[in-house]
DNA sequence: CTATTGTTGATAGCGATTTTCAATATCATA
DNA sequence: TATGATATTGAAAATCGCTATCAACAATAG
């Protein structure tokens, strides 16, 4: 299971000559099977349940070679605080956020992307990228 | 000059019970006076050179009743430190900015606008309120 | 097996922001 | 304009999220 980004990351260790400590292979099986934006404490929080030795200076070393090796994407959200996202396997993708349970759901349109790039051009700006974040309540939580 | 601003800021405080103070006074001032999208520490260091005796902790809480009073919108940005841009007369924006030389310029598309709210309602949100930016090489970087 | 080199956990440090607190300023009212 | 209740201030300590340091330790090549 997870058998490819598994792959990955070991590719991306031995290429970069780094090590595959016990520690790496934990906090990347637990990283794999939460599928959400996960802060750095929220993931220590997880990985100590399991591995109460794990330091919080190594959950932060890891994330981000996980983010070097294509694995995952550090985020920064309006709270100020970082959190992390698989990569793997998901194109790119804007969020809708929302403001009471606190969910992330993925969504792109690429007619809006199309119209971002077009504005950023009406500016004389060479686009390189964007962030979008839709807050809102959802289905859920409007009840 | 500014005395709209000064009228909302005063009628703030009033309504709040809180007191006309002379830094918040010259905090104002300042502020209203530039026009950049700045950080607490870059608004800080431009008030102590008038204003010595200003402390840290005293451009954040005026910093926050501007805010409060609908003058002032702090912004996040990637770096993660705020910045804090002006408000009033600014209808709502989204911002454009420049990689190279850190410039913030203020845009809207209507159009956009308007698919980001279609698309918040596509996947059953009710949708509050969004931030988009657009990060590239601007016209005189670019050169 | 052993040497080399990378890794770890603990802790100190850092930058941004907030809180605490005793001294001081504001302002309504006497 | 003096007074007193209450808000405000500056300084410093505290907090938060994250990074750097470092001595003990683990992974890997030979």
């Amino acid at each position: 299971m997870a058998r490819e980004e598994e792959k990955i990351f070991e590719d991306y260790l031995a290429i970069k000559n780094l090590k595959q400590s016990e520690q790496r292979k934990e906090i990347l099986q637990i990283f794999l099977n939460i599928d959400k934006h996960l802060t750095a404490n929220e993931l220590y929080r997880i990985v100590q349940k399991k591995y109460p030795k794990v330091g919080y200076a190594t959950i932060y070393r890891t994330l981000r070679l996980l983010c070097e090796s294509g694995l995952c994407r550090e985020l920064k959200f309006e709270d100020g605080t970082a959190r992390y996202e698989h990569l793997y396997g998901h194109q790119h993708h804007d969020h809708l956020i929302c403001t009471k349970c606190g969910r992330f759901f993925e969504v792109v349109d690429s007619e809006i992307e199309r119209l971002q790039e077009k504005l950023a051009k009406q500016h004389g700006f060479y686009p390189e990228r964007h962030r979008m974040e839709l807050y809102g309540v959802c289905r859920k939580c409007k009840k």
